[in-house]
DNA sequence: CATCATTGTTGTCAACGCCTACATTCGGCT
DNA sequence: AGCCGAATGTAGGCGTTGACAACAATGATG
């Protein structure tokens, strides 16, 4: 009798939200418990459904990876492109972008070094190097606006802007590893953006 | 007779070397297929002993990683220190020390994965921390220098050799995560060595 | 209502990490 | 020399995992 259906849990055979809820159950161990801790199996346990489920939707743990990082990339552009959206002083947007950055760097640092795994190099679905650039753009567009409105100095704006990006990025690297040695990381993040204007400006 | 060592394969009970060629060979399945395919059982069987001896070696898989971190940042540091002591003009030492680093990152871009890895980050042995630790010191030290000379700006010189240290592993990580877009690398080091000359000078 | 792609289940396999018990070798001590 | 304990390697087993294949339930489409 297949209708049984106890009340607790009257969850039909067909889950109808399984990928969405790997997803999520998915970031939540990557967070807690690291990278290496996310296992399909374990994830088909906890949401209740048979070990060889979440192929149907991931076909490997790879793929469930890539799917993870395609999101973060979304969410971290989406948080970029608002601060840089923002109408104060070309500068300060430099700032804002770059606290941006670090911010969504440090809340979610397990899944930026998944973002980051140079795994993803190689083989790496079309989506997920896309979506990596993403967030160079939001760089590169705010030195050619700087540029043009001669605040900026010359040269190739994607370079300046990688130069951006690398401060930026690395600052949040070395607050992912521990390493910088209880300094405050707004007031980092201020000393990098005033380093950062002080190479870019005209 | 343990004196015979034929020339084909002597190899008595004990190896003698299992330490040593385990991370030798694992350096080099590292560098060639990544942290993921790294397993104790394939080394011992590449190497040819039984399954369970890298375990006399190394406690478990972790112990492994970290032994390989702390090698890497060993050797990194001692390239960066050499680059430090180079005796050029002090602006061009920090865009040495800054090309030893990127330089070291690109060559070993998987072994500097896993230094960084956070998971090194709790419960991580004392020896690895430190050798970490030892990388921004160099850079901590070339700051103290040039603020001794007065070429360099006032301010907290860790917080300065911080803001350094990022740019350039910022960097590093571009070009180990492909988001460089054909940037030659040592034109971005000398961009970046110029920026952050520009950041730091008094 | 029949059909069929989608989604989930069950069972299986090989590989791995880790553990325990055992074998061999080495080095120091008497 | 000879003994003995420590160090090192071996053999086997347990539980977990990723991946695969065969099968069952579901729901959409005609």
């Amino acid at each position: 009798m297949p209708l049984a259906a106890p009340v607790v849990s009257p969850r039909t055979y067909h889950h109808g939200n399984l990928r969405a809820e790997l997803l999520e159950r998915a970031e939540q161990t990557l967070a807690t418990d690291g990278v290496d801790a996310l296992s399909l199996r374990a994830l088909a346990r906890d949401i209740g459904v048979s070990h060889a489920a979440p192929a149907r939707h991931f076909r490997d743990r790879q793929a469930l990876l890539d799917a993870l990082a395609i999101d973060g990339f979304q969410r971290l552009n989406r948080a970029m492109q608002s601060a840089a959206r923002d109408d104060a002083a070309l500068r300060d947007r430099f700032e804002r972008v770059g606290a941006a950055y670090v911010e969504f760097a440090t809340t979610h640092a397990a899944l930026l070094g998944l973002m980051y795994a140079h795994k993803h190099a190689e083989g790496a679905p079309e989506e997920l190097v896309e979506a990596g650039h993403g967030s160079l753009a939001v760089a590169v567009d705010l030195v050619v606006e700087g540029q043009a409105a001669g605040q900026v100095r010359e040269g190739d704006p994607l370079r300046l802007a990688q130069l951006a990006f690398a401060t930026v990025h690395g600052l949040a690297a070395l607050a992912a590893g521990d390493l910088l040695e209880g300094a405050p990381l707004d007031e980092m993040v201020a000393l990098a953006a005033d380093g950062l204007w002080r190479a870019l400006r005209a």
